[in-house]
DNA sequence: GTCTATACCCGGATAGAC
DNA sequence: GTCTATCCGGGTATAGAC
């Protein structure tokens, strides 16, 4: 078994603190309460790390190069534009329920961390994401798939907002998966919650 | 003029530190934050108010009581079910149009709030809103304006997560008017973003 | 109603022993 | 790789003068 799942010490703890950032907050966790679910002592953490700012920053940049390749995935894919759109929507839904804690940081703490120089990388993200997207919409426009009548701006932020707030909610392992819920999610975002409409 | 706008200290204090609170989040939000924005020095607050968390409890409390008083208005109209339902989505746009730092307030920080016993109403705040919109949607499927393969739980935490995520980008005064941006949202919801469908 | 001064605690981080 | 011990800054809150 080459590849066994050897978590390294390194892994866990971060794993653990990515945890904590997502129930309280970046701000909010101390080095403290990261040592403690470790089982440590708060100064056995700097063995491992520099401070509590690259722990966050590790987290974050790993989660978001995962998922920013799974964007251009689908981009160069030979799916029709209608496909293209259901697939990144599963794909937030599928990634909520793998890496629950990370979407939840980059929720709750991207925009106030976003201000620092070292985490200038984020908005950069932000904005490859809002290209994503709007290559998306914009192809769909095309094909005639989606209504000319939509404020396509308007339409990315609500799916932007909405794909990833399930994450204050979704817990894997209930009674809901994650598939259930990019159906239902899909239906009312393609054909809305009213009667009488197509397919 | 008997109801002229004197808006007392007090309350410009709270104002002050409602839009600080939005912004940074309420335990990032420090007291000589607030005293700083306000012009005074941070031990004079404590001449208006008990503590911070004295502060957005008065905050939360005179929010949540009108907002909920309109909903309660919804609910008590003679309004037909597709009406009501457009009406309570429309509030929470113009809700954060009004109180956009109120709304923030609300979504990032009431959870973690809530876990104190001096914020528990905030708990029962949040069964009372899942009541408003169940009521609402089940009124909906009654009258059969919904679509009867919808599971209304999941619709109502869509909704719910929704019509109040808009508070992170939407700027009063901006281009977008609040109603601009209900009008978009009712279209999205009821109808859907592909082609083919009904009104 | 605001300021000065300060108490007290908790946060991130470090040095060096083990 | 972890612990002990500690520094220092910044946080909430208080007492009393003005």
């Amino acid at each position: 078994m080459p590849e066994q799942s050897t978590e390294s010490r390194r892994d866990e703890l971060l794993r653990i603190a990515a945890g904590l950032f997502a129930e309280k907050g970046f701000k909010n966790t101390t080095v403290r309460d990261i040592a403690d679910a470790a089982g440590i002592l708060s100064g056995s953490l700097y063995h491992h790390f520099d401070s509590k700012e690259s722990m966050v920053d590790e987290i974050l940049v790993s989660f978001q190069t995962e998922l920013f390749g799974k964007y251009d995935e689908i981009l160069a894919s030979d799916l029709d534009a209608r496909s293209k759109i259901e697939r990144a929507v599963r794909l937030s839904f599928e990634t909520i329920d793998a890496r629950g804690p990370e979407v939840a940081i980059f929720q709750n703490d991207a925009d106030h961390l976003g201000k620092f120089e070292r985490f200038s990388y984020l908005a950069e993200r932000n904005n490859q994401s809002r290209e994503v997207w709007m290559t998306l919409l914009r192809e769909g426009l095309a094909a005639g798939v989606l209504r000319q009548d939509l404020d396509l701006q308007l339409v990315y932020r609500f799916i932007r907002d909405t794909v990833w707030v399930a994450v204050r909610w979704y817990r894997p392992g209930g009674d809901l998966s994650h598939d259930d819920v990019a159906d239902q999610y899909l239906h009312i975002l393609l054909e809305g919650i009213t009667v009488g409409n197509s397919s």
